[in-house]
DNA sequence: GTGTCCGGAATGAATATTCATTCCCTTAGC
DNA sequence: GCTAAGGGAATGAATATTCATTCCGGACAC
């Protein structure tokens, strides 16, 4: 195995377990069996777990976003790019439902509430996007004039609950049913 | 401090930290000072840990239904009662966000996950109100027809967001702005 | 005086982290 | 081409810490 298929596999035995288990139920000893190597090895590509925690978290920031922003176009009208970033999201969280399990974990947590405080001041990723579309839709009339992390909660809450209940298998969600939440969210924010 | 006094005041002070720092930043020894009793005083009324997270749980529940179901009232139209339990859920929320951390927190752990899935078979307490609303509502045509899981992520994914985002302080919530959740939340499940 | 309830130190299990040792690959010498 | 030395990587047993739970001496009620 080399170099840097160790340090994947490592991240990926992170990815499943405390994606499984949560955080409590994924000790270092657990994580370095999965992965196939000895516990000490994890501590050659990261300093500590907090920050093996936060490098996992980053890469999955950084593989949904180009997901999400795939084919976007800005230009289009703002029901039809609400609706793109919806479908997209809900999309990836569905088709990757590990991922999808570590970020609530990670939001639930002492490092999520750091986070999402820091990125509320600075700009965030993602965010932005968001944002941009909101501010547009309520300038142009056709979103409802609230704020904008009310929007957001609009917006995502019952995305991320569906999946939630997709994933403990509550709900069986297609492609159908994906376009139908969406479509629902929309209808919570548009005038 | 009388017997039930005491243990009363184990139970406000489990509910403080674990609302505050979760289930792992809150041992035994840290509940037990709070509460101003010894931790071996715990396990005189919890036979354990669990056990103590298990019915502060319960009573938390106990506090909420009364709370949402006074002067609720099964006859009036569809709109007019979800706005009443949509209003009623996000105050309860608001005014006791100690209650809604710890929930969530218990929600996204172990204890979480077996109970609802035993919740989803067996009847779960107030759950039955909003099935039977969502119901009714689809059979009179006024309510989206999707699966009612569906329809409860678009009704309580943006108040539970809401309040999130109350708690760490990213949105000030009031009246005017909890009357206009909810109203858009119902614009997102009604037909 | 006896029995009940408390407190908080003691215990032992679980866990993150360290570090002395081993392993293996590369390269230099012949 | 073959062998040996060197060095970086990997290992996992040992350590230190944290925590739930237990236990026992003492205080208080009656």
């Amino acid at each position: 195995m080399s170099k840097s298929e160790k340090r994947e596999e490592i991240v990926r035995a992170a990815l499943e377990i405390i994606a499984e288990h949560g955080f409590h139920g994924a000790p270092i000893a657990m994580i370095a069996s999965r992965a196939g190597v000895g516990a000490g090895t994890i501590y050659r590509y990261f300093a500590n777990k907090d920050i093996l925690i936060a490098a996992l978290y980053q890469e999955i920031e950084e593989r949904l976003y180009p997901f999400i922003l795939r084919g976007y176009e800005p230009a289009r009208p703002i029901r039809e790019r609400f609706l793109h970033l919806g479908a997209a999201l809900l999309r990836y969280c569905i088709e990757n439902p590990l991922d999808f399990r570590y970020v609530e974990q990670f939001h639930n947590s002492p490092y999520g509430a750091a986070l999402r405080r820091a990125r509320l001041l600075g700009e965030g990723g993602e965010r932005e996007t968001f944002r941009a579309l909101f501010e547009d839709g309520i300038s142009q009339q056709v979103v409802k004039e609230l704020p904008v992390t009310v929007l957001c909660a609009l917006a995502f809450g019952p995305i991320f609950a569906v999946v939630r209940d997709h994933i403990l298998d509550f709900t069986r969600v297609d492609d159908a049913l994906m376009a139908k939440t969406v479509a629902a969210c929309w209808d919570g924010i548009r005038r």
